[in-house]
DNA sequence: CTTTTCACAGTCGCGCGGATGGGA
DNA sequence: TCCCATCCGCGCGACTGTGAAAAG
């Protein structure tokens, strides 16, 4: 089989409420309803007569959030607000890292509009001003029955979106089941011009413009900058930084099948080597086995999944080709591939059908960011670094923990893995309440929070998004959505964020950031970010210890009374972020790799594991800190100093 | 030499069952 | 005394990265 080629399930599987049907016809993943579509060339040439794009990105949000869905979206009111102070895009604004306080909620909501028939659409590049973007393209299959979105950059549909058997609710873990095209992202693409059809920009005006955010987005940053690794096992393999959403724009009374499909992201073998990743050859492209995860909230009301974040926490993934057939909760991946997932929202009728009817139903929605390399091993440390400090799975690996609970019960924030508080299909309405979309008092709340014992105190919180982030605290709640037509996707995510995204003003995709005050529900992993924010421990704690050994200053201890200090929560949640985002923005070993031998790094690099007992700085190549200077660390972060030491003293 | 597999230790949530307390 | 709700502790299981061994 050629790179590229739509591989057909080798068979159909019954499902007593099939939401699609396995096709066996050429390529095998087109769909009745959907064709191969250039969502690019649709959005040069489909205005949405509703939902233009422009309304979306020039002050339209609130434009969408007045189409009758905002009530059921407690995100829009603050979106509305957004509008008032954050009119237009402009990379000005973008560059300038200027934030825009909505609600005076500090908290700031990224977005990406849709941008179907926008002429800013039709120039992708001038909605994500990614610098270093190369457009790449690699076509997709013209099988895609789920085309991708428009795709900036080099992502584009995928091939064979074949499967398709669906089932109702109940039967929902199987639906979807044998997406088993190669699932390229890459592959022949049919063109620009085809599949219009397909587009989810109906103007019937009940067809779907979703924007979807991306709810972890800086933690994703984090580890996409370090080029983003995802352990495969054969039992399967959470990921970490897991996917999740939000959406807006969905008819509230519509049914959605919510799902995520991994496709390759480029044609490439991938090895690590000489403290960076290189590509080794062509990508085995004959991969079978599900690449496609239903969320098991599926099908459920557009009200439903606007309603609060949907999260993917048990998407596993695995390198076992035989996990297919009956466990849909694995996506069958290869190691040293790069993937690249992918959101798709499609309407189905009320007992979880497609509805054939509407070629208009899909939607499709990529994050570049999301990209990432599977692996048997870490092998980057940095990753591996990351994945311990924010992962709570991992919490027995910090170095420190025992010091992280310095604090009183109360003040206890760890971030604990608990399960996904979506697990209802229909949530009742007195749930809702329960979960405030936009919690300005996030900081202030988290001493009286109960992180850990409601159903719907866990995502409340921002959940992965980590103080230490070099977006901050602001940053903590933000969330980035991209309509279905603009997807940067392109895997030169590298470079366009080199120097931007890290300085916390400078976005990615050039996109103004709108300050939304979120509730933030990260189902699965609900607080790390606040518990360190709160509680001053974490990653930078962690290394503060390291440091401390060796230096004059000590770990900085929780911030005493912190819960009990709610003027101060938010100075100090601040003071938090802003320190701990340096240490995130110390450039890791992607920086390091580029700016130093590479063989000697890959020395350092790779399986460095920083132990209490030895100073970590040893380890630790002096370029960490190439965006900061140590004055300006110290200007900035002076509590962060152990953290700034640890990285920059040899 | 690289990659994969496996057992391991550590953490924490969930669920169960028992204890406790209040009200009928 | 019985019933019900709540609290608490314990054990199990899920999940993590580690590190050594096995496999290619």
């Amino acid at each position: 089989m050629q790179l590229g080629e739509p591989v057909l399930p080798s068979s159909t599987i019954n499902l007593p409420k099939p939401f699609y049907n396995l096709s066996s016809e050429g390529g095998g993943a087109t769909s009745p309803a959907s064709a191969p579509v250039d969502f690019q060339e649709a959005a040069r040439t489909e205005p949405h007569p509703a939902n233009g794009p422009k309304k979306y990105l020039a002050g339209g949000v609130d434009d969408m959030l007045n189409e009758g869905e905002g009530d059921a979206f407690p995100g829009t009111k603050p979106a509305q607000d957004a509008r008032k102070s954050s009119p237009v895009l402009g990379e000005d604004e973008l560059s300038g890292g200027r934030r825009y306080n909505l609600d005076e909620l500090a908290s700031d909501r990224y977005f990406l509009s849709s941008a179907q028939g926008s002429s800013d659409v039709a120039n992708p590049c001038s909605i994500f001003p990614y610098t270093g973007q190369t457009g790449t393209v690699y076509p997709g299959s013209n099988g895609s029955r789920y085309p991708a979105s428009l795709h900036y950059g080099s992502v584009l549909p995928p091939t064979g979106f074949s499967s398709a058997v669906c089932a109702g609710r109940s039967q929902f873990g199987a639906g979807y089941q044998f997406g088993q095209g190669p699932g390229c992202l890459y592959p022949s693409y049919p063109g620009t011009s085809s599949g219009i059809g397909s587009m989810a920009i109906p103007g019937s005006g009940t067809g779907p413009r979703a924007q979807v955010y991306l709810c972890n987005r800086p933690l994703w940053l984090k580890f996409h900058r370090h080029q983003t690794e995802m352990i495969i096992t054969k039992q399967g393999r959470r990921m970490f930084p897991f996917l999740s959403f939000n959406i807006t724009g969905l008819n509230l009374s519509a049914h959605y099948n919510v799902f995520v499909e991994v496709v390759l992201a480029d044609p490439n073998h991938w090895r690590f080597q000489g403290g960076k990743w290189v590509t080794c050859g062509k990508a085995d492209n004959n991969m079978q086995g599900n690449k496609i995860y239903v969320h098991p909230e599926s099908p459920n009301t557009g009200a439903h999944w606007m309603r609060q974040e949907i999260s993917f926490g048990k998407l596993k993934l695995t390198n076992n080709k035989g996990a297919n057939n009956n466990n849909t909760q694995m996506i069958v991946l290869q190691s040293l591939h790069k993937y690249q997932p992918r959101l798709h929202i499609v309407e189905v009728t009320e007992d979880g059908v497609e509805d054939m009817s509407n070629e208009s139903k899909t939607q499709t929605f990529t994050f570049p960011e999301n990209q990432f390399i599977a692996v048997t091993a870490y092998q980057n440390t940095d990753i591996t670094q990351l994945k311990i400090d924010h992962n709570p799975f991992a919490k027995g690996f910090r170095d420190n923990y025992d010091s992280m609970y310095t604090a009183p019960e109360n003040d206890r924030l760890t971030p604990s893995p608990t399960d996904s508080p979506r697990s209802h299909q229909i949530v009742p309405g007195a749930r809702y309440a329960m979960q405030p979309f936009f919690q300005d008092q996030f900081v202030n709340n988290l001493p009286q929070n109960r992180f850990y014992n409601g159903e719907r105190a866990v995502p409340q919180t921002s959940g992965l998004l980590s103080p230490q982030t070099e977006e901050g605290a602001a940053a903590a709640t933000q969330r980035w959505f991209v309509g279905p037509m603009q997807q940067s996707g392109s895997g030169k995510l590298d470079l366009a964020y080199e120097g931007d995204y890290s300085t916390g003003g400078l976005l990615p995709y050039g996109i103004k950031p709108l300050p939304l005050q979120t509730s933030h529900a990260l189902g699965y992993y609900p607080d790390p970010a606040f518990a360190s924010m709160a509680a001053g421990w974490g990653s930078r704690s962690t290394y503060q210890r390291k440091v401390a050994t060796g230096l004059p200053w000590s770990p900085r201890p929780s911030p005493p009374g912190f819960p009990e200090d709610p003027l101060s929560s938010k100075d100090k949640a601040r003071e938090e972020s802003s320190s701990s985002s340096t240490w995130l923005d110390t450039p890791h070993s992607l920086k390091s790799m580029d700016s130093v031998d590479s063989g000697v790094y890959s020395m350092v690099c790779k399986r460095r594991r920083v132990s209490p007992g030895s100073s970590s700085t040893e380890n630790s190549p002096t370029i960490k800190c190439e965006d900061l200077t140590a004055d300006e660390y110290n200007k900035e972060n002076p509590k962060g100093m152990g953290y700034y030491a640890f990285y920059t003293s040899s």
